[in-house]
RNA sequence: GUGGUUGUAGCUCAGUUGGUUAGAGCGCUGGAUUGUGAUUCCAGAGGUCGCCGGUUCGAACCCGGUCUUCCACCCCA
């Protein structure tokens, strides 16, 4: 039989892992710095805290797990005859894996409130499963790399998340775009249009103003029953680029005034920063359960114009995460970075340093089997120096082992011969200019 | 979940209206070179043509199903 791994689903090699890790790793750091503490959940969660917390489209999206046992025998006969999976969803399947890493938050700050300090900042880099079908760039398994607080609704955690956002891009050495909204302004401009209860629709719809265009989005509203007096009114936003001119639109609505105050306040506090900023009220990002400010970054293509690819991190505020777990109301707010597209780009900018995928020092090869009872203990005392070094593990020819070496990506080989064995002065052939020196087993265990 | 698309050597791909033994480049193995890789030359190995079934004297090629890839929706990182 020929294997193969679930649709959706990728293997990766070493060089692609550490260059990966060398992603996870300068986010990591940065949440550190900016004294977020790491947790972690299961991949699993109960069902009942999954399900309903991502609209109708996410449920679809869930992966459930089966029951263990004799599940069936424990399902109703009728609504197994009917075919009814709806129905019997629930009697075969009670956990499922995890969609996201912010409500398995949500549900673990409710079971552990009495033992964290609010406001309580945690990271998590994690992966998460979503059943949706792969394209490029997204996929039925990838990590999420999450920072959030909750317990505090000060803007200064706006503020601080955009400022975290900005060094990560910028350390990564992508320029990037990060835009701001604020549900608030959405809700405003809703209320506006005469149609505060349909202010999902109306997002959705210029929330894809740069894919389709006015007038499609012109479209979009009629179809989903928003007036044509309404949609005039909407069009007005459309062209609107700051938040100066946004105000006097809203200034007949008080949630929209707020939303703008809080964003004006964010603006102000974030200060300079490597990576453009910018406000943009047809962003509405999709889980429904944010409320105020939201993020989104994309690639700069002003400064890398290849590129083509979504939103590359995001987040925004949430009002009321917890409450739907019977905990007191925290309000919270978070940023996750896409790592898996952040890594395509990586790629196609050829941005990764080359020491993110060097993992070896040394590379010992051996050409007698005397010198390679030698070569075994000088290997020892370079690991023990804190180099990584590895050995050809038997006497060989050394085209074939060089060959080796040179696949393993080790920038410095190593011979022992006769000559070397005896003399102690090693050579030192060095992979990139193909020079070759000689040095002291000091000068070695000494770099 | 809807509609489409892709699959041939380890990789990237050719393969004529259905016709004998399915090819190339790169990579791999060995040798030229028993102490020098990435560059040169020579030789060699490597294929259930995604899988299952059907049509046909005969299928990589036509038909159906299925899995996978990618794309557009939906939604999203």
């Amino acid at each position: 039989m020929k294997p193969s791994i679930p649709k959706g689903t990728r293997d990766f090699l070493p060089h692609e892992v550490r260059r990966r890790n060398y992603i996870f790793d300068v986010i990591r750091q940065h949440f550190h710095r900016y004294g977020y503490q790491p947790i972690e959940t299961p991949v699993m969660e109960n069902l009942s805290t999954l399900t309903g917390k991502y609209g109708e489209e996410g449920d679809r999206l869930l992966f459930k797990v089966l029951n263990n046992g004799d599940f069936l025998r424990k399902a109703d006969t009728g609504d197994l005859a009917a075919q009814d999976s709806d129905a019997v969803l629930p009697q075969i399947s009670k956990r499922g894996l995890r969609y996201d890493l912010t409500v398995p938050f949500a549900r673990y700050v409710v079971m552990h409130q009495n033992d964290l300090a609010f406001p309580f900042k945690r990271y998590a880099i994690a992966p998460v499963w979503r059943a949706d079908r792969p394209q490029k760039g997204r996929y039925n398994e990838f990590y999420q790399c999450d920072a959030d607080v909750v317990g505090s609704d000060s803007l200064l955690y706006e503020a601080e998340l955009t400022q975290l956002l900005d060094e990560v891009f910028a350390a990564l050495g992508l320029k990037a775009v990060i835009r701001l909204n604020n549900r608030k302004i959405l809700a405003g401009l809703a209320e506006i249009a005469g149609h505060a209860d349909r202010m999902m629709d109306i997002t959705i719809a210029i929330d894809k103003l740069d894919k389709i265009g006015e007038a499609g989005v012109e479209k979009e509203l009629l179809e989903r029953g928003v007036d044509a007096g309404a949609v005039q009114v909407i069009k007005q936003f459309l062209g609107v680029t700051s938040l100066e001119k946004v105000a006097p639109l809203l200034q007949e609505s008080e949630i929209g005034r707020r939303g703008i105050a809080e964003l004006q306040e964010v603006f102000d506090r974030v200060g300079s920063l490597t990576s453009r900023v910018e406000f943009d009220v047809t962003l509405a990002r999709g889980l429904n359960y944010y409320t105020g400010c939201i993020y989104e970054v994309a690639v700069d293509t002003d400064a890398h114009p290849t590129i083509k690819m979504g939103s590359i991190a995001g987040g925004g505020r949430y009002a009321d995460l917890t409450g739907i777990f019977g905990g007191r109301d925290l309000p919270g707010v978070g940023i996750s970075f896409g790592a898996e597209r952040i890594y395509d780009v990586l790629e196609e900018l050829d941005l990764f340093p080359a020491d993110a995928s060097e993992d070896l020092q040394y590379l010992l090869v051996c050409l007698d089997d005397e010198s390679l009872a030698h070569g075994f203990d000088v290997l020892r005392l370079l690991r023990q120096s804190g180099q990584n070094a590895d050995l050809y593990p038997e006497a060989g020819k050394l085209g074939k082992m060089l060959k080796y070496a040179d696949q393993r990506n080790a920038p410095r080989v190593i011979i022992i011969g006769s000559r070397e064995a005896q003399t102690g002065q090693y050579s030192v052939k060095h992979m990139k200019t193909g020079e070759q020196e000689t040095a002291s087993l000091h000068e070695l265990l000494g770099r």
